[in-house]
DNA sequence: CGCGTCTTTGAGGGTACTCAATCGAGGTGG
DNA sequence: CCACCTCGATTGAGTACCCTCAAAGACGCG
C-alpha cells in the first residue's frame, strides 16, 4: 500500500457511505485539491489527544482506534473508525483540541482535509451540514448508551456486548474469525476493565462454547447466547 | 408560574445563550408561531425514552434531568438541562426515537418546537446549523470524557468530580449550598453507583471537612481538595 | 535460539454492591 | 395536636466482583 495513489474524491467508491455524497463539481474539486492522503502502519498515530485540530480525516482503508488516555496512562477506547468513516471532525467544529487519540489498528489509508474546507462545506452545503449533524447526533446516542452500559453492566455483560458489536461492525473473515485484530489489552480498554479480567471472561465464554479462540483471533459461535448475556438473562 | 405568559422568542432574554441568536425576523416569527410552551412541576416528564421525537425543547427556566433507563430500571443520568439549554434535538435530527427521558428536577418553563421547524432552520440558516453542530460536538466531547471517567475512576473520585461539576454548572444560593436539589439516589444515578455508596462517601467527605450536609443540601467547603481527589492525587 | 511481548493462570485483597433494619422528616387524617 | 404513614437517608453486615501483583507459559521475530 506504500505507493498508493490518491483517488479523486469525486470517484471515490466510498463517497456514498460518507458525507461527501452530493457535492457540486466545484466542491469535489476543492475537496480533492485540499486533501492530503497517506498510508499508516499498525501502531502509527494519526493525531494525538490535546493537539490542535487543524483538520479532520477520512478513512479510506483500514481500521483506526480512537481512545482517551485516562489516569495512569490507561487507554479508554471510545470508538473505531473504518472504511468510509470520518474522524476528528468533532474537535475541528467545536474548536477545541483533539479530545482523543487516533491510532492505527490495521494498515490504513487516510485522507486529511483542512479545517477551513470543512467549515466552508458546512456553510455552503445544507445537505452536507445536515448529514454532519446527524452523524454527530448518532455518535452522541451511541456514547450515551455506552455510559449507561459501563455504569450498570458487569464485565461479563459488557464483554458479551462488545463481541456482538465487533461482529456487527467488522464482520468475519473467510475462517469465521472476527475481522479486527485486537490485543487482549485493547479489548480490555474497550470494555473498560483489566486485561486479566477480559482473559478470564474469554476463557469462560470459550468453555461455554460461546466463542472459539485461536491466539488473538476470536470466532463467535453462539451470537444469540452472547446477546442474551449482554442483556443479562 | 402557573399562568406564565409566553415570551416572544425574538425578545427572549435567553436567546443569546441559545442557538437562536441571529435569526431573521421571519425566522423568529415562525419559531414563535410554531412553539408551544408550558410549565412543568418537579417530577413531571417532558419526554420519554423510546417515544417518537416530534420536536425538541428549549428550557426557559428550571432544571431538567436527562437519563437513560438501564437494566432493572435503574436510571443513569446523562446530563442536566437548565435555562437556555435545548434538549431532544439529538433524536429529532438523527430521526430516532428519544434515546433518553427528560424529567423535571425543579419547576420548569419549557418551549416545544416541532421537528420541521428545526429541519427548516438547519436548511436555511448556516449560522444556526453551525452552532447546532458545535453544540452536538461539545456534548459528544463531554460524553466521551464521561465514559473514560466511569470506566477508570473510583466512586470516590467520580463523586468528587460530580460535586465540582454541579458547583460550576449550577452555582450556589445565598446560603452557599449547591443550587440544584438532588436526592441521594439521583446523585448515585449520576455518579453511576449505588445510593448507599454515595451516602457513605458523602459522610466521608463531610468528616474530612470537604463538604457540609444539611438534609438534601450540599455545601462545598474545599473545592480545591475535591478537585485533587477527582484527579486522584 | 534468545529475547521481548503478549497471554494466561493463580493468589490475595479491596472496592463497592446487595440486603436488611433503623432513623428522620414531611405530609395526612382522625 | 398527635399518631400514623410514607419516602428518603443512614448505617451495618456480609459478600461478590473485579482489580492488582506476581509468575509462568506461548508466540513471533530478529
Amino acid at each position: 500500500m506504500k505507493h498508493r495513489k490518491n483517488i479523486e474524491c469525486k470517484y471515490c467508491t466510498l463517497k456514498t457511505s460518507t458525507l461527501f455524497e452530493q457535492l457540486t463539481e466545484e466542491e469535489y474539486a476543492l475537496l480533492n485539491y485540499d486533501k492530503n492522503c497517506q498510508t499508516y502502519k499498525r501502531g502509527d498515530f494519526i493525531f494525538h489527544e490535546g493537539n490542535h485540530a487543524t483538520g479532520f480525516y477520512c478513512v479510506n482503508e483500514g481500521i483506526v482506534k480512537m481512545f482517551k488516555t485516562g489516569t495512569e496512562g490507561r487507554e479508554q477506547i471510545i470508538a473505531f473508525a473504518k472504511k468510509g468513516d470520518i474522524i476528528g471532525y468533532r474537535s475541528v467544529l467545536s474548536k477545541e483540541t483533539f479530545c482523543s487519540t487516533a491510532k492505527v489498528i490495521s494498515e490504513a489509508f487516510v485522507c486529511f482535509i483542512p479545517a477551513q474546507r470543512l467549515f466552508k462545506l458546512v456553510e455552503t452545503n445544507h445537505d452536507f451540514s445536515l448529514k454532519l449533524i446527524q452523524q454527530a447526533c448518532r455518535e452522541l446516542g451511541t456514547a450515551n448508551k455506552y455510559i449507561t452500559d459501563i455504569a450498570q453492566k458487569t464485565v461479563r455483560e459488557r464483554l458479551a456486548e462488545v463481541l456482538i458489536t465487533l461482529l456487527e461492525q467488522f464482520g468475519i473473515n473467510e475462517d469465521g474469525y472476527l475481522n479486527i485484530p485486537l490485543t487482549r489489552e485493547e479489548l480490555a480498554n474497550l470494555v473498560g476493565t483489566a486485561t486479566e479480567s477480559v482473559i478470564r471472561m474469554l476463557s469462560q465464554f470459550k468453555s461455554q462454547e460461546l466463542i472459539e479462540l485461536k491466539g488473538r483471533k476470536i470466532k463467535v459461535l453462539n451470537e444469540k447466547e452472547l446477546q442474551m448475556i449482554s442483556e443479562q438473562f
